[in-house]
DNA sequence: GCTTAGTTTTTTGGATACAAGATAGCAAGC
DNA sequence: GCTTGCTATCTTGTATCCAAAAAACTAAGC
Protein backbone atom coordinates (compact mmCIF):
# COMPACT_ATOMS: atom_id res chain seq x y z
CA UNK A 1 0.00 0.00 0.00
CA UNK A 2 1.16 3.69 -1.11
CA UNK A 3 1.69 6.77 0.85
CA UNK A 4 0.33 9.40 -2.05
CA UNK A 5 0.08 11.34 0.81
CA UNK A 6 -2.84 11.46 2.91
CA UNK A 7 -4.62 8.70 1.18
CA UNK A 8 -2.08 5.66 2.34
CA UNK A 9 -4.98 5.76 5.14
CA UNK A 10 -8.58 6.09 4.18
CA UNK A 11 -7.69 3.16 1.26
CA UNK A 12 -6.63 0.41 4.12
CA UNK A 13 -9.31 2.04 6.23
CA UNK A 14 -12.32 1.21 3.46
CA UNK A 15 -11.35 -2.02 3.50
CA UNK A 16 -10.89 -2.63 7.51
CA UNK A 17 -14.64 -2.13 8.50
CA UNK A 18 -15.90 -4.46 6.36
CA UNK A 19 -14.76 -7.38 8.64
CA UNK A 20 -18.05 -6.33 10.76
CA UNK A 21 -19.92 -9.83 10.92
CA UNK A 22 -22.48 -10.62 8.15
CA UNK A 23 -24.45 -12.80 10.67
CA UNK A 24 -27.77 -10.00 10.31
CA UNK A 25 -28.84 -10.29 6.65
CA UNK A 26 -28.63 -14.24 6.64
CA UNK A 27 -31.57 -13.98 8.58
CA UNK A 28 -33.64 -12.27 5.98
CA UNK A 29 -33.07 -13.32 3.05
CA UNK A 30 -36.03 -11.48 1.50
CA UNK A 31 -34.76 -8.49 2.94
CA UNK A 32 -31.19 -9.11 0.58
CA UNK A 33 -31.64 -6.36 -1.81
CA UNK A 34 -31.52 -3.62 1.59
CA UNK A 35 -28.72 -3.91 2.14
CA UNK A 36 -26.73 -3.85 -1.42
CA UNK A 37 -23.47 -4.82 0.45
CA UNK A 38 -20.11 -3.55 -1.28
CA UNK A 39 -17.63 -6.29 -3.00
CA UNK A 40 -15.62 -6.00 0.50
CA UNK A 41 -18.55 -7.21 2.45
CA UNK A 42 -19.24 -10.03 0.17
CA UNK A 43 -15.90 -10.86 -0.47
CA UNK A 44 -15.70 -11.28 3.68
CA UNK A 45 -18.75 -13.18 4.03
CA UNK A 46 -17.35 -15.69 1.27
CA UNK A 47 -14.51 -16.09 2.62
CA UNK A 48 -15.97 -16.68 6.29
CA UNK A 49 -18.46 -18.93 4.62
CA UNK A 50 -15.59 -21.05 3.15
CA UNK A 51 -13.55 -20.88 6.37
CA UNK A 52 -16.30 -22.11 8.45
CA UNK A 53 -17.10 -25.10 5.79
CA UNK A 54 -20.09 -23.83 4.82
CA UNK A 55 -18.83 -24.04 1.20
CA UNK A 56 -16.48 -27.09 0.91
CA UNK A 57 -14.04 -27.69 -1.18
CA UNK A 58 -15.25 -28.51 -4.66
CA UNK A 59 -18.24 -26.58 -4.28
CA UNK A 60 -19.26 -24.61 -7.30
CA UNK A 61 -19.35 -20.75 -7.22
CA UNK A 62 -22.23 -19.92 -9.94
CA UNK A 63 -22.16 -15.95 -10.72
CA UNK A 64 -25.58 -15.86 -11.15
CA UNK A 65 -26.40 -17.76 -8.23
CA UNK A 66 -24.33 -15.66 -5.61
CA UNK A 67 -25.40 -12.69 -7.43
CA UNK A 68 -28.96 -13.55 -6.49
CA UNK A 69 -27.85 -14.67 -2.79
CA UNK A 70 -26.54 -10.87 -2.10
CA UNK A 71 -28.73 -8.95 -4.17
CA UNK A 72 -26.32 -8.15 -6.33
CA UNK A 73 -25.19 -7.65 -10.03
CA UNK A 74 -22.82 -10.49 -11.57
CA UNK A 75 -20.47 -7.66 -12.03
CA UNK A 76 -19.37 -7.75 -8.34
CA UNK A 77 -19.73 -11.24 -7.72
CA UNK A 78 -16.95 -11.35 -10.52
CA UNK A 79 -14.74 -8.86 -8.66
CA UNK A 80 -15.22 -10.90 -5.41
CA UNK A 81 -14.54 -14.47 -7.13
CA UNK A 82 -11.35 -12.54 -8.75
CA UNK A 83 -9.72 -12.02 -5.77
CA UNK A 84 -10.46 -15.42 -4.35
CA UNK A 85 -8.98 -16.89 -7.57
CA UNK A 86 -5.91 -14.36 -6.60
CA UNK A 87 -5.09 -15.99 -3.39
CA UNK A 88 -5.71 -19.59 -4.47
CA UNK A 89 -8.50 -19.99 -2.04
CA UNK A 90 -10.87 -20.40 -5.41
CA UNK A 91 -9.82 -22.42 -8.73
CA UNK A 92 -11.48 -20.73 -11.77
CA UNK A 93 -11.95 -23.46 -14.98
CA UNK A 94 -12.27 -20.74 -17.75
CA UNK A 95 -15.55 -21.28 -19.25
CA UNK A 96 -16.71 -23.80 -16.39
CA UNK A 97 -16.51 -21.89 -13.34
CA UNK A 98 -15.48 -20.85 -10.07
CA UNK A 99 -14.95 -23.81 -7.48
CA UNK A 100 -13.94 -23.71 -4.34
CA UNK A 101 -9.90 -25.12 -4.00
CA UNK A 102 -8.63 -28.25 -2.54
CA UNK A 103 -5.34 -28.15 -2.19
CA UNK A 104 -3.52 -31.32 -3.46
CA UNK A 105 -1.34 -32.84 -0.54
CA UNK A 106 2.11 -31.13 -2.19
CA UNK A 107 0.12 -27.82 -1.28
CA UNK A 108 -0.63 -28.51 2.17
CA UNK A 109 2.85 -29.61 3.05
CA UNK A 110 3.64 -26.39 1.11
CA UNK A 111 1.49 -24.18 3.37
CA UNK A 112 2.81 -25.52 6.34
CA UNK A 113 6.21 -25.12 5.32
CA UNK A 114 5.36 -21.91 4.83
CA UNK A 115 3.75 -21.15 8.25
CA UNK A 116 6.55 -22.88 10.00
CA UNK A 117 8.57 -20.53 8.11
CA UNK A 118 6.57 -17.51 8.55
CA UNK A 119 4.61 -17.76 11.71
CA UNK A 120 7.73 -18.33 14.35
CA UNK A 121 9.25 -14.83 13.55
CA UNK A 122 5.90 -13.22 13.89
CA UNK A 123 5.18 -14.49 17.20
CA UNK A 124 8.90 -13.14 18.35
CA UNK A 125 8.21 -10.05 17.07
CA UNK A 126 4.79 -9.87 18.43
CA UNK A 127 6.19 -11.07 22.08
CA UNK A 128 8.50 -7.83 21.91
CA UNK A 129 5.62 -5.50 20.31
CA UNK A 130 2.57 -6.26 22.75
CA UNK A 131 1.08 -3.73 24.46
CA UNK A 132 -1.27 -4.28 27.23
CA UNK A 133 -4.24 -4.02 25.17
CA UNK A 134 -2.80 -6.56 22.71
CA UNK A 135 -2.20 -9.10 25.51
CA UNK A 136 -5.86 -8.16 26.56
CA UNK A 137 -7.41 -9.06 23.87
CA UNK A 138 -5.64 -11.85 22.68
CA UNK A 139 -7.14 -13.11 25.90
CA UNK A 140 -10.27 -12.03 24.98
CA UNK A 141 -10.02 -13.92 22.18
CA UNK A 142 -8.53 -17.14 23.87
CA UNK A 143 -11.89 -17.03 26.09
CA UNK A 144 -13.58 -16.76 22.81
CA UNK A 145 -12.31 -19.91 21.53
CA UNK A 146 -12.63 -21.86 25.15
CA UNK A 147 -16.49 -20.64 24.66
CA UNK A 148 -17.31 -21.60 21.57
CA UNK A 149 -15.50 -24.96 22.31
CA UNK A 150 -17.91 -25.69 25.32
CA UNK A 151 -20.72 -24.69 22.83
CA UNK A 152 -19.33 -27.32 20.29
CA UNK A 153 -20.00 -24.64 17.88
CA UNK A 154 -17.54 -26.42 15.19
CA UNK A 155 -17.57 -23.55 13.18
CA UNK A 156 -16.44 -20.82 15.30
CA UNK A 157 -14.14 -23.02 16.86
CA UNK A 158 -12.22 -22.98 13.22
CA UNK A 159 -12.64 -19.61 12.65
CA UNK A 160 -11.83 -18.39 15.68
CA UNK A 161 -8.59 -20.45 15.45
CA UNK A 162 -7.13 -18.85 12.90
CA UNK A 163 -8.22 -15.83 13.67
CA UNK A 164 -6.19 -15.81 16.82
CA UNK A 165 -2.67 -16.67 14.56
CA UNK A 166 -3.87 -13.26 12.23
CA UNK A 167 -4.00 -11.56 15.45
CA UNK A 168 -0.61 -12.64 16.32
CA UNK A 169 0.41 -11.17 12.85
CA UNK A 170 -1.03 -7.94 13.54
CA UNK A 171 0.30 -7.46 16.70
CA UNK A 172 3.39 -8.20 15.13
CA UNK A 173 2.97 -4.82 13.03
CA UNK A 174 4.52 -6.27 9.17
CA UNK A 175 1.58 -5.63 7.29
CA UNK A 176 2.66 -7.52 4.46
CA UNK A 177 3.17 -10.47 6.39
CA UNK A 178 -0.13 -10.12 7.88
CA UNK A 179 -1.87 -10.24 4.63
CA UNK A 180 -0.04 -13.25 3.60
CA UNK A 181 -0.85 -14.94 7.26
CA UNK A 182 -4.52 -14.31 6.21
CA UNK A 183 -4.03 -16.22 3.00
CA UNK A 184 -2.50 -19.09 4.66
CA UNK A 185 -5.17 -19.03 6.89
CA UNK A 186 -7.96 -19.52 4.80
CA UNK A 187 -5.84 -22.22 3.34
CA UNK A 188 -4.80 -23.98 6.35
CA UNK A 189 -8.74 -24.17 6.74
CA UNK A 190 -9.59 -26.07 3.51
CA UNK A 191 -6.58 -28.35 3.78
CA UNK A 192 -7.98 -29.16 7.16
CA UNK A 193 -11.39 -30.01 6.02
CA UNK A 194 -9.69 -31.95 3.15
CA UNK A 195 -7.73 -34.56 5.47
CA UNK A 196 -7.98 -33.83 8.73
CA UNK A 197 -8.39 -37.26 10.43
CA UNK A 198 -11.93 -36.66 12.04
CA UNK A 199 -12.38 -35.93 16.21
CA UNK A 200 -9.72 -33.64 15.39
CA UNK A 201 -9.94 -30.52 17.04
CA UNK A 202 -9.04 -27.71 14.81
CA UNK A 203 -5.84 -26.04 17.62
CA UNK A 204 -5.70 -28.80 19.59
CA UNK A 205 -5.61 -28.25 23.50
CA UNK A 206 -5.06 -24.62 25.33
CA UNK A 207 -2.02 -24.10 23.57
CA UNK A 208 -3.25 -20.85 21.80
CA UNK A 209 -2.93 -20.36 25.74
CA UNK A 210 0.21 -21.51 26.37
CA UNK A 211 1.60 -19.09 23.50
CA UNK A 212 -0.50 -15.91 24.58
CA UNK A 213 1.61 -17.27 28.26
CA UNK A 214 4.89 -16.87 26.50
CA UNK A 215 4.00 -12.95 24.82
CA UNK A 216 2.90 -12.00 27.97
CA UNK A 217 6.20 -13.31 30.00
CA UNK A 218 7.95 -11.53 27.09
CA UNK A 219 9.74 -14.83 26.67
CA UNK A 220 9.79 -14.48 22.67
CA UNK A 221 12.14 -17.79 21.92
CA UNK A 222 9.89 -20.01 24.27
CA UNK A 223 6.78 -18.62 22.01
CA UNK A 224 8.16 -19.55 18.97
CA UNK A 225 9.33 -23.18 20.04
CA UNK A 226 5.43 -23.17 21.24
CA UNK A 227 4.52 -22.16 18.23
CA UNK A 228 6.29 -24.24 15.69
CA UNK A 229 5.27 -27.42 18.19
CA UNK A 230 1.76 -25.99 17.94
CA UNK A 231 2.15 -26.15 13.82
CA UNK A 232 3.10 -29.52 13.62
CA UNK A 233 0.72 -30.28 16.15
CA UNK A 234 -2.30 -29.26 13.88
CA UNK A 235 0.00 -31.30 10.84
CA UNK A 236 0.62 -34.53 12.60
CA UNK A 237 -3.34 -34.72 13.17
CA UNK A 238 -4.13 -34.60 9.20
CA UNK A 239 -3.99 -37.41 7.02
CA UNK A 240 -2.38 -37.49 3.78
CA UNK A 241 -2.93 -40.78 2.98
CA UNK A 242 -6.43 -40.26 1.86
CA UNK A 243 -4.96 -38.16 -0.87
CA UNK A 244 -7.68 -37.65 -3.58
CA UNK A 245 -10.58 -38.78 -1.45
CA UNK A 246 -12.20 -41.02 -3.79
CA UNK A 247 -11.57 -39.12 -6.68
CA UNK A 248 -8.96 -40.21 -9.37
CA UNK A 249 -6.40 -37.85 -10.55
CA UNK A 250 -6.51 -38.75 -14.31
CA UNK A 251 -3.93 -36.18 -14.95
CA UNK A 252 -1.52 -37.81 -12.91
CA UNK A 253 -2.16 -40.93 -13.67
CA UNK A 254 -1.43 -40.73 -17.32
CA UNK A 255 1.43 -38.09 -16.80
CA UNK B 1 -5.22 -17.45 -11.21
CA UNK B 2 -5.69 -20.71 -9.91
CA UNK B 3 -3.35 -23.86 -10.21
CA UNK B 4 -5.04 -26.47 -12.04
CA UNK B 5 -2.11 -28.36 -12.55
CA UNK B 6 0.76 -26.88 -14.75
CA UNK B 7 -1.04 -23.99 -15.81
CA UNK B 8 0.78 -21.88 -13.67
CA UNK B 9 3.96 -22.17 -15.56
CA UNK B 10 2.43 -21.34 -18.91
CA UNK B 11 0.81 -18.28 -17.89
CA UNK B 12 4.54 -16.99 -16.76
CA UNK B 13 5.50 -17.78 -19.82
CA UNK B 14 2.89 -16.52 -22.28
CA UNK B 15 3.62 -13.50 -20.31
CA UNK B 16 7.75 -12.97 -20.54
CA UNK B 17 7.50 -12.99 -24.46
CA UNK B 18 5.19 -9.70 -24.12
CA UNK B 19 7.59 -7.68 -22.69
CA UNK B 20 8.24 -6.78 -25.76
CA UNK B 21 8.43 -3.04 -25.81
CA UNK B 22 4.81 -1.90 -26.44
CA UNK B 23 6.27 0.57 -29.51
CA UNK B 24 4.12 -1.04 -32.11
CA UNK B 25 0.86 -0.14 -30.98
CA UNK B 26 1.93 3.27 -30.61
CA UNK B 27 3.19 3.72 -34.24
CA UNK B 28 0.03 2.02 -35.81
CA UNK B 29 -2.58 2.68 -33.86
CA UNK B 30 -4.71 0.99 -36.50
CA UNK B 31 -2.73 -1.96 -35.86
CA UNK B 32 -3.67 -2.11 -32.81
CA UNK B 33 -6.58 -4.54 -33.39
CA UNK B 34 -4.01 -7.37 -34.38
CA UNK B 35 -2.98 -8.71 -31.09
CA UNK B 36 -5.95 -8.55 -29.14
CA UNK B 37 -3.56 -9.61 -25.54
CA UNK B 38 -5.20 -11.53 -22.83
CA UNK B 39 -5.62 -10.19 -19.47
CA UNK B 40 -2.81 -12.11 -18.22
CA UNK B 41 -0.71 -10.82 -21.01
CA UNK B 42 -1.53 -7.08 -20.48
CA UNK B 43 -1.16 -7.79 -16.87
CA UNK B 44 2.73 -9.36 -17.21
CA UNK B 45 3.61 -6.28 -19.54
CA UNK B 46 2.04 -3.77 -16.99
CA UNK B 47 3.92 -5.48 -14.38
CA UNK B 48 6.87 -5.60 -16.41
CA UNK B 49 6.93 -1.76 -17.25
CA UNK B 50 6.58 -0.99 -13.30
CA UNK B 51 9.52 -3.27 -12.59
CA UNK B 52 11.34 -1.33 -15.34
CA UNK B 53 10.37 1.78 -13.66
CA UNK B 54 8.48 3.33 -17.29
CA UNK B 55 6.02 3.71 -14.62
CA UNK B 56 7.35 5.33 -12.11
CA UNK B 57 5.08 5.43 -8.63
CA UNK B 58 2.50 7.63 -8.78
CA UNK B 59 1.60 7.41 -12.01
CA UNK B 60 -1.87 7.43 -13.32
CA UNK B 61 -3.36 4.51 -14.71
CA UNK B 62 -6.41 5.57 -16.55
CA UNK B 63 -8.49 3.25 -17.78
CA UNK B 64 -9.18 4.59 -21.06
CA UNK B 65 -5.91 4.96 -21.39
CA UNK B 66 -4.75 1.56 -21.32
CA UNK B 67 -7.51 0.31 -23.17
CA UNK B 68 -6.42 2.40 -25.81
CA UNK B 69 -3.00 1.12 -25.73
CA UNK B 70 -3.24 -2.57 -25.80
CA UNK B 71 -6.39 -2.18 -28.13
CA UNK B 72 -8.97 -3.68 -25.70
CA UNK B 73 -11.84 -3.01 -23.41
CA UNK B 74 -11.72 -1.40 -20.37
CA UNK B 75 -13.68 -4.66 -18.64
CA UNK B 76 -10.14 -6.26 -19.31
CA UNK B 77 -8.01 -3.37 -17.94
CA UNK B 78 -9.99 -3.06 -14.75
CA UNK B 79 -9.46 -6.76 -14.34
CA UNK B 80 -5.58 -6.06 -14.66
CA UNK B 81 -5.87 -3.22 -12.15
CA UNK B 82 -7.27 -5.12 -9.34
CA UNK B 83 -5.00 -7.60 -9.76
CA UNK B 84 -2.08 -5.20 -9.36
CA UNK B 85 -4.05 -3.55 -6.25
CA UNK B 86 -4.23 -6.76 -4.77
CA UNK B 87 -0.92 -6.96 -4.38
CA UNK B 88 -0.29 -3.12 -3.33
CA UNK B 89 1.32 -2.31 -6.51
CA UNK B 90 -1.09 0.00 -7.44
CA UNK B 91 -3.54 2.24 -5.40
CA UNK B 92 -6.53 2.75 -6.10
CA UNK B 93 -8.54 6.05 -4.79
CA UNK B 94 -12.33 5.70 -4.88
CA UNK B 95 -13.87 7.42 -7.67
CA UNK B 96 -10.29 9.07 -8.55
CA UNK B 97 -8.11 6.16 -10.60
CA UNK B 98 -5.79 3.78 -9.95
CA UNK B 99 -2.18 4.93 -9.32
CA UNK B 100 1.51 3.11 -9.17
CA UNK B 101 1.77 2.96 -5.62
CA UNK B 102 4.56 4.84 -3.68
CA UNK B 103 5.00 2.33 -0.55
CA UNK B 104 5.76 4.58 2.85
CA UNK B 105 9.03 4.18 4.65
CA UNK B 106 7.64 1.83 6.90
CA UNK B 107 6.14 0.16 4.28
CA UNK B 108 9.40 -0.32 2.25
CA UNK B 109 10.96 -1.61 5.67
CA UNK B 110 8.47 -4.05 6.23
CA UNK B 111 8.98 -5.23 2.48
CA UNK B 112 12.71 -5.99 3.51
CA UNK B 113 12.03 -7.76 7.04
CA UNK B 114 9.91 -9.91 4.63
CA UNK B 115 12.41 -10.96 2.24
CA UNK B 116 15.24 -11.63 5.12
CA UNK B 117 12.48 -13.92 6.51
CA UNK B 118 11.76 -15.60 3.87
CA UNK B 119 14.61 -15.70 1.20
CA UNK B 120 17.28 -17.43 3.03
CA UNK B 121 14.82 -20.06 3.88
CA UNK B 122 14.45 -20.04 0.20
CA UNK B 123 17.66 -20.63 -1.06
CA UNK B 124 18.61 -23.06 1.86
CA UNK B 125 15.70 -25.21 -0.15
CA UNK B 126 17.05 -24.36 -3.31
CA UNK B 127 20.54 -25.53 -2.29
CA UNK B 128 18.95 -28.85 -1.46
CA UNK B 129 16.98 -29.58 -4.87
CA UNK B 130 18.91 -27.65 -7.64
CA UNK B 131 19.62 -29.93 -10.40
CA UNK B 132 22.12 -30.04 -12.60
CA UNK B 133 19.92 -28.08 -15.33
CA UNK B 134 19.02 -25.76 -12.61
CA UNK B 135 22.26 -24.24 -11.97
CA UNK B 136 22.92 -23.90 -15.25
CA UNK B 137 19.61 -22.14 -15.60
CA UNK B 138 21.29 -19.51 -12.81
CA UNK B 139 24.49 -19.37 -14.63
CA UNK B 140 22.71 -17.88 -17.98
CA UNK B 141 20.59 -15.70 -15.61
CA UNK B 142 23.57 -14.58 -13.96
CA UNK B 143 25.45 -13.96 -17.45
CA UNK B 144 22.25 -11.95 -18.61
CA UNK B 145 22.69 -9.85 -15.80
CA UNK B 146 26.17 -8.91 -16.79
CA UNK B 147 25.79 -8.75 -20.28
CA UNK B 148 23.08 -6.03 -19.10
CA UNK B 149 25.47 -4.02 -16.58
CA UNK B 150 27.70 -4.22 -19.73
CA UNK B 151 25.70 -2.48 -21.94
CA UNK B 152 24.34 -0.11 -19.63
CA UNK B 153 20.77 -1.28 -19.94
CA UNK B 154 19.22 -0.03 -16.54
CA UNK B 155 15.51 -1.35 -17.29
CA UNK B 156 17.18 -5.05 -18.15
CA UNK B 157 19.61 -4.90 -14.99
CA UNK B 158 16.88 -4.07 -12.71
CA UNK B 159 14.03 -6.65 -13.77
CA UNK B 160 16.96 -9.54 -13.91
CA UNK B 161 18.14 -8.30 -10.44
CA UNK B 162 14.36 -9.54 -9.30
CA UNK B 163 13.76 -12.32 -12.22
CA UNK B 164 16.87 -13.97 -10.04
CA UNK B 165 15.20 -14.16 -6.70
CA UNK B 166 12.43 -15.74 -8.44
CA UNK B 167 14.70 -18.54 -10.10
CA UNK B 168 15.71 -18.89 -6.52
CA UNK B 169 12.10 -19.37 -5.24
CA UNK B 170 10.75 -21.05 -8.09
CA UNK B 171 13.93 -24.17 -6.94
CA UNK B 172 13.34 -24.10 -3.99
CA UNK B 173 9.82 -25.60 -4.89
CA UNK B 174 7.36 -24.40 -2.34
CA UNK B 175 4.20 -22.26 -4.73
CA UNK B 176 3.06 -20.46 -2.09
CA UNK B 177 5.54 -18.83 -0.80
CA UNK B 178 6.93 -18.42 -4.46
CA UNK B 179 3.96 -16.12 -5.13
CA UNK B 180 4.66 -14.56 -2.54
CA UNK B 181 8.34 -13.42 -3.09
CA UNK B 182 6.82 -12.28 -6.79
CA UNK B 183 5.06 -10.00 -4.76
CA UNK B 184 7.63 -8.89 -2.66
CA UNK B 185 10.25 -8.19 -5.71
CA UNK B 186 7.84 -6.08 -7.62
CA UNK B 187 7.27 -3.86 -4.70
CA UNK B 188 11.27 -3.82 -3.75
CA UNK B 189 11.56 -2.53 -7.71
CA UNK B 190 9.29 0.58 -6.41
CA UNK B 191 11.36 1.19 -3.12
CA UNK B 192 14.20 0.85 -5.30
CA UNK B 193 13.33 3.27 -7.37
CA UNK B 194 11.93 5.63 -4.49
CA UNK B 195 14.53 5.76 -1.92
CA UNK B 196 17.44 4.34 -4.06
CA UNK B 197 20.30 6.88 -3.17
CA UNK B 198 21.12 7.43 -7.18
CA UNK B 199 23.91 5.41 -8.66
CA UNK B 200 23.49 2.26 -6.56
CA UNK B 201 23.15 -0.51 -8.95
CA UNK B 202 20.08 -2.30 -8.25
CA UNK B 203 21.79 -5.96 -7.15
CA UNK B 204 25.19 -4.38 -6.33
CA UNK B 205 28.33 -6.29 -7.21
CA UNK B 206 28.57 -10.08 -7.93
CA UNK B 207 26.85 -11.26 -5.39
CA UNK B 208 24.23 -13.12 -7.64
CA UNK B 209 27.44 -15.00 -8.53
CA UNK B 210 28.43 -15.65 -4.98
CA UNK B 211 25.13 -16.86 -4.38
CA UNK B 212 25.22 -19.96 -7.26
CA UNK B 213 28.42 -20.37 -6.25
CA UNK B 214 27.50 -21.51 -2.66
CA UNK B 215 24.36 -23.49 -4.55
CA UNK B 216 26.79 -25.44 -6.74
CA UNK B 217 29.34 -25.98 -3.44
CA UNK B 218 26.08 -27.28 -1.70
CA UNK B 219 26.64 -25.62 0.85
CA UNK B 220 22.99 -24.12 2.29
CA UNK B 221 24.36 -22.34 5.43
CA UNK B 222 26.64 -20.09 3.27
CA UNK B 223 24.01 -19.25 0.53
CA UNK B 224 21.76 -18.39 3.43
CA UNK B 225 24.36 -16.47 5.14
CA UNK B 226 24.81 -14.75 1.95
CA UNK B 227 21.64 -14.21 0.84
CA UNK B 228 20.84 -12.34 4.23
CA UNK B 229 23.94 -10.16 3.57
CA UNK B 230 23.19 -9.19 0.20
CA UNK B 231 19.24 -8.36 1.32
CA UNK B 232 21.39 -5.86 3.79
CA UNK B 233 24.05 -4.48 1.09
CA UNK B 234 20.36 -4.08 -1.03
CA UNK B 235 18.42 -1.96 2.01
CA UNK B 236 21.27 0.09 3.37
CA UNK B 237 22.14 1.57 -0.40
CA UNK B 238 18.82 2.96 0.58
CA UNK B 239 18.26 6.62 1.95
CA UNK B 240 14.90 6.45 3.69
CA UNK B 241 15.40 10.14 4.64
CA UNK B 242 14.02 11.95 2.03
CA UNK B 243 10.71 9.75 2.63
CA UNK B 244 7.93 11.88 1.06
CA UNK B 245 10.44 12.98 -1.55
CA UNK B 246 9.37 16.69 -2.05
CA UNK B 247 5.56 15.61 -1.36
CA UNK B 248 4.79 16.56 2.25
CA UNK B 249 2.31 13.89 3.90
CA UNK B 250 0.11 16.00 5.53
CA UNK B 251 -1.48 12.88 7.37
CA UNK B 252 1.44 12.66 9.21
CA UNK B 253 1.86 16.45 9.65
CA UNK B 254 -1.10 17.08 11.33
CA UNK B 255 -1.35 13.80 13.03
C1' DG C 1 -5.91 40.08 -7.80
C1' DC C 2 -7.16 36.25 -5.38
C1' DT C 3 -10.65 33.38 -3.63
C1' DT C 4 -15.01 31.09 -4.05
C1' DA C 5 -19.17 29.36 -6.21
C1' DG C 6 -21.28 27.28 -10.14
C1' DT C 7 -21.07 24.72 -14.47
C1' DT C 8 -19.09 21.68 -17.83
C1' DT C 9 -16.33 17.83 -18.88
C1' DT C 10 -13.94 13.79 -17.93
C1' DT C 11 -13.44 9.40 -15.51
C1' DT C 12 -14.78 5.81 -12.67
C1' DG C 13 -18.33 2.40 -10.96
C1' DG C 14 -21.89 -0.64 -11.98
C1' DA C 15 -25.72 -2.98 -14.87
C1' DT C 16 -27.13 -4.91 -18.91
C1' DA C 17 -26.97 -7.03 -23.29
C1' DC C 18 -24.74 -10.06 -26.35
C1' DA C 19 -21.57 -13.80 -27.97
C1' DA C 20 -18.92 -17.95 -27.27
C1' DG C 21 -18.27 -21.98 -24.93
C1' DA C 22 -19.83 -25.94 -22.09
C1' DT C 23 -23.21 -29.00 -20.19
C1' DA C 24 -27.24 -31.76 -20.45
C1' DG C 25 -30.86 -33.91 -22.73
C1' DC C 26 -32.45 -36.52 -26.70
C1' DA C 27 -32.36 -39.38 -30.52
C1' DA C 28 -30.27 -42.60 -33.56
C1' DG C 29 -27.18 -46.41 -34.38
C1' DC C 30 -24.33 -50.45 -33.19
C1' DG D 1 -29.05 -51.68 -23.87
C1' DC D 2 -25.30 -48.96 -24.10
C1' DT D 3 -22.70 -45.79 -26.64
C1' DT D 4 -22.22 -41.93 -29.78
C1' DG D 5 -23.50 -37.77 -32.11
C1' DC D 6 -26.55 -33.82 -32.38
C1' DT D 7 -29.38 -30.09 -30.55
C1' DA D 8 -31.14 -27.08 -26.88
C1' DT D 9 -30.18 -24.73 -22.68
C1' DC D 10 -27.53 -22.62 -19.47
C1' DT D 11 -23.12 -20.30 -17.84
C1' DT D 12 -19.34 -17.70 -18.46
C1' DG D 13 -16.71 -13.95 -20.81
C1' DT D 14 -16.72 -9.47 -22.98
C1' DA D 15 -18.33 -5.06 -24.73
C1' DT D 16 -21.26 -1.36 -24.28
C1' DC D 17 -24.22 1.75 -21.93
C1' DC D 18 -25.73 4.74 -18.12
C1' DA D 19 -25.21 7.03 -13.71
C1' DA D 20 -22.52 9.20 -10.21
C1' DA D 21 -18.52 11.29 -8.62
C1' DA D 22 -14.46 14.11 -9.24
C1' DA D 23 -11.72 17.46 -11.77
C1' DA D 24 -11.29 21.37 -14.65
C1' DC D 25 -12.80 25.43 -16.17
C1' DT D 26 -15.40 29.80 -16.00
C1' DA D 27 -17.36 33.56 -13.89
C1' DA D 28 -18.67 36.33 -10.14
C1' DG D 29 -17.65 38.53 -5.70
C1' DC D 30 -14.71 40.43 -2.04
Amino acid sequence: MPRSGPSAKPAARAATPAKGKPLRSTTKPAAAKAAQPSVDVIHQRVLTAIVEHRLPPGTKLGEERLAKVFGVSRTQIRQVIERLAHDRIVTVQPNRGAYVSSPSVDEAREVFAARRLIEPDLIRQATRLAQKPDIKRLRHHVAQESAARAGNDKRAIIRLSGEFHQLIAEIAGNRFLAKTMRELETLTCLVIILYDAPNVPACPYHEHSDLVDAIEARDAERAAVHMVEHLRHVEASLDFQRGSDGEIDFGAVFK
